[in-house]
DNA sequence: ACTCTTGTTAAAAC
DNA sequence: GGTTTTAACAAGAG
């Protein structure tokens, strides 16, 4: 489950690898995976990486041609490996923690670019959700507008958090899952600030107040930032771009630790459902006060 | 064989 | 009508 530090994580390694090679070529094995675009091979081959940004969960590959883009998401299951020309490494491709690495490509590749230098670049994906699409100047400002304040800028403040949360009527789970509202926060890192700030997520959102909006600030920074440090979560299938998992894993105070005493006062943990997203939850941490 | 899971979006409901 | 909730998507795990 890619969010916002694992996604940030794959940008910047990929950053090291393919700014400045030039595709050669594209092999599409799942026309689902590049939004049906019979031109995708025909119109990206020949372009050179130029940058790569990212907005939220949203990566933006820029190219040579003028004001051209890709758009990927990696939604749940979609990684995105390189392997170095020559490379006699066997790259990690295995879809859970139990399955072990494989060759690239596999049976779960869905898109392979080849560069100028022979390196190749894999999106794998198994569930097929995510992609890789065509995308120019406006495409890409109109995916943007969709996103709300990045929390690791200067567009992130306390008082836009008072805005943001303002007369909601639903839970502060649902406003934190939410990309209009805040990008990059996905079911872990929810769960996760919700814990560090000592809130329940099941709460009105509009009824936090100040102290209270001021803890989920705090938290929402410092659990995204604390994880991009340590290479983001692996919790079921994400993989960086050389097929290791995340460290911050090990570093989650609920998420998926149901039946597990918390780190912070040794009461269970629940597991439970807000939001239609399965919610980990410290009762005694986080009392549900006014739910 | 059936249920559950995930992020996003589009449809449905409020 | 703007806001919130639910269904759908694919494929695998249990």
């Amino acid at each position: 489950m890619p969010e916002l530090p694992e996604v940030e994580t794959v940008r910047r390694q990929l950053k090291n690898k393919v700014i400045e090679l030039t595709i050669t070529d594209i092999e599409v094995r799942s026309w689902k995976s590049v939004k049906n675009d019979r031109y995708f091979v025909q119109k990206n081959v020949g372009q050179t990486i130029k940058d790569i940004n990212r907005a939220g969960k949203y990566l933006f590959f820029e190219l040579s041609r003028n004001e051209t883009f890709l758009i990927c998401h990696l939604r749940m299951t979609g990684r995105l490996i390189f392997v170095p020309a020559n490379s006699k490494e066997q790259i990690g491709g295995g879809h859970s923690l139990s399955h072990p690495p494989t060759s690239q490509p596999h049976e779960h590749t869905r898109i392979i670019f080849e560069f100028s230098d022979n390196s190749h670049l894999y999106f794998n994906d198994v569930r097929k959700f995510g992609y890789i699409k065509r995308a120019d100047k406006s495409d890409v400002t109109e995916q943007r507008s969709q996103l709300g304040p990045e929390p690791l800028t200067v567009d992130y403040t306390a008082e836009r958090l008072i805005d943001i949360l303002d007369d909601r009527n639903t839970s502060l789970k649902a406003v934190l899952l939410k990309q209009s509202d805040i990008a990059g926060i996905g079911n872990i890192y929810a769960d996760e600030a919700c814990w560090r700030a000592k809130l329940h997520p099941g709460m009105q959102a509009g009824e936090l107040v100040f102290d209270e909006i001021q803890r989920l600030y705090d938290a929402t920074q410092s659990v995204l930032a604390d994880s991009l440090a340590y290479g983001g979560t692996t919790f079921e299938d994400y993989a960086d771009t050389n097929g290791e998992h995340g460290n911050f894993t090990d570093r989650l105070a609920v998420f998926g630790r149901g039946g597990e005493e918390c780190p912070r006062c040794g009461h269970t943990i629940k597991k439970m459902r807000i939001a239609g997203r399965g919610t980990h939850v410290c009762p005694y941490c986080q009392p549900d006060n006014r739910a």
